[in-house]
RNA sequence: GGUCCCGUCGUCCAGUGGCCUAGGACGCCGGCCUUUCAAGCCGGAAACGCCGGUUCGAAUCCGGUCGGGACUGCCA
């Protein structure tokens, strides 16, 4: 049997890392097992679900290199994958059902019902226990789903091993709404089943449903799928990930200007290791090495630290000349304007030596932005830096120095340089920091040498100047 | 309240009865390098929730306890 798994997001938002790191777990073992990986989406909650959302999701998918081999946008036997083109095959599923016996129409009131649960707590049972099948038959109303009493629903969870629900812990749930609407528990089991899903991996936060999806399952007359519930993902503060801990939506990554590898790298760790000591993979080792059944049973807690130092190490391992056409556009982010030609060739000087220093490609543009634009000084560093007793004198001799320099090249600028530190008595901290800050208004930047062979003596010259200027003033 | 799941450094993982005076990674601390910041290198602090039991021997097996989480809807 050829295993086919799926991921099934809501369009209605972003694509969440949870559901990301789902979607990346059944990835890697459909290629792990030369399965199928498909696409569906669940998009029955018509008010809150978007054909933006929906692209939103393709396209964080795609751009986390998870390709899907049926499913929206690519097609495959099963129509075009959309859970809201399939209504008439919920409504005659759950017709089936009713006839078989296996569900019956329900037209109790809220109030009714409420009133069964408000009893299955007072003796403290599970609320659901209460919620079955009333003596009276009627032929409207929601469908329900009747629970086969007295057999425990086991099952194997592929990380979590054998786990079993009593059926009288399990409620008599909806099915169909009464407006003909499908829950998701039936739209979910019965795509599982037409499209002959082998593999369910999912969050754990479904556990609870499946016995549900089981019962469904087994009414409709189909085998069972594997089932494999993955740990949750929290927040550093322990919380349910979301908005507040700048970690909701795989987009915002990308937006930010994270590389893909990385991020795929960081969330397959994420309740998963390739062994005791690698942290740092390609993909094709990770599908070499992935198995459900090895992935771990508890929550992890979304780490941003780590996946910035990973992200620093995929932009260090990148080809160089790849790594400026990543930066490019957020050079020009950081100055709001493109780049001619000769002022590509001034970050070209330093590329590599910003691409050492960079953990993600915004911070690319910010180390540069003094080559291309006249700047404020920062106070701190200007306090920190140019208020020392000897400044001027430095800025001073410095300019002239320079501006007898011929050959406008790192090397020579930083033989004369150390030649002035030495004729002055300055060690390079205490000579050098004051050129930083007035060269490029920060005590923070790549080397100087090299800053200064790339910015041009002209401008170099000028910027020595006014800080003289500045400091007199 | 009920059901189910989970419990190794702050965090992510390794560990499946002896190789564990518990290993790797992020982060943190210190040092080296050094023109700043990074990177790199070296070193350090840091965990088996607790109590019993099984066993010659337990992080690993069992029981209990405590703690955390998910679910509990005609949402998904």
């Amino acid at each position: 049997m050829t295993v086919r798994v799926r991921v099934a997001p809501s369009p209605t938002g972003h694509l969440h890392v949870g559901t990301a790191r789902a979607a990346l777990f059944n990835w890697l073992y459909a290629r792990h097992h030369g399965g199928t990986f498909i696409l569906r989406i669940d998009d029955t909650d018509r008010e809150r679900s978007t054909a933006a959302y929906e692209e939103d999701i393709l396209d964080s998918l795609r751009w986390l290199g998870l390709d899907w081999d049926e499913g929206v946008g690519v097609g495959g036997p099963h129509g075009d994958y959309r859970q809201s083109s399939r209504y008439e095959r919920y409504q005659q599923a759950a017709a089936d059902l009713v006839a078989s016996g296996a569900a019956y129409y329900d037209n109790r009131s809220p109030d009714e019902l409420e009133a069964l649960r408000r009893r299955a707590e007072e003796e403290h049972l599970h609320p659901g226990h209460y919620i079955r099948r009333p003596e009276k038959a009627v032929a409207e109303g929601a469908v329900r789903l009747s629970v086969p009493p007295d057999q425990p629903v086991v099952f194997e969870d592929l990380v979590r091993g054998k786990i079993s629900f009593e059926a009288r812990d399990i409620d008599d749930f909806v099915i169909l709404r009464s407006d003909g609407t499908p829950t998701y528990h039936l739209a979910s089991t019965v795509d599982d089943v037409d499209y002959d899903i082998t593999h369910v991996a999912r969050g754990e936060d479904l556990l609870p449903s499946t016995p549900k999806h089981i019962l469904i399952t087994r009414a409709l007359g189909a085998g069972e799928p594997g089932y494999a519930h993955l740990p949750l993902l929290f927040g550093t503060d322990g919380k349910k990930l979301s908005k507040r801990h700048g970690a909701e939506s795989l987009s915002t990554y990308r937006d930010e200007g994270y590389l893909p590898d990385a991020v795929f790298n960081y969330l397959s760790l994420l309740g998963w290791s390739i062994d005791g000591d690698r942290t740092i993979f390609t993909r094709d080792e990770a599908i070499a090495a992935f198995d459900l059944i090895d992935v771990s049973r508890n929550p992890a807690v979304f780490d941003p630290d780590k996946l910035s130092w990973m992200n620093g190490e995929y932009i260090r391992a990148t080809d160089p000349e790849e790594f400026r056409a990543m930066a490019r556009p957020h050079v020009e982010a950081a100055i709001g304007r493109s780049l001619d030609e000769e002022e590509w060739s001034r970050f070209e000087e330093v590329s590599d030596l910003v691409q050492e220093r960079t953990r993600f490609l915004p911070e690319a543009g910010e180390q540069v932005v003094f080559l291309f634009e006249d700047f404020e000084y920062d106070q701190a560093a200007w306090d920190k830096v140019m208020a020392k007793d000897g400044v001027p004198g430095i800025l001073k001799t410095a300019q002239e120095r320079l501006a007898a320099v011929d050959d406008w090249a790192a090397a020579d600028i930083e033989a004369v340089l150390r030649g002035m530190l030495e004729e002055m008595g300055l060690g390079a901290a205490k000579g050098l920091q004051p050129l930083r800050v007035a060269v490029t208004g920060t005590s923070v930047s790549p080397p100087l040498f090299e800053s200064l062979a790339a910015l041009g003596k002209e401008k170099t010259l000028a910027r020595l100047e006014q800080a003289q200027r500045e400091l007199a003033g």
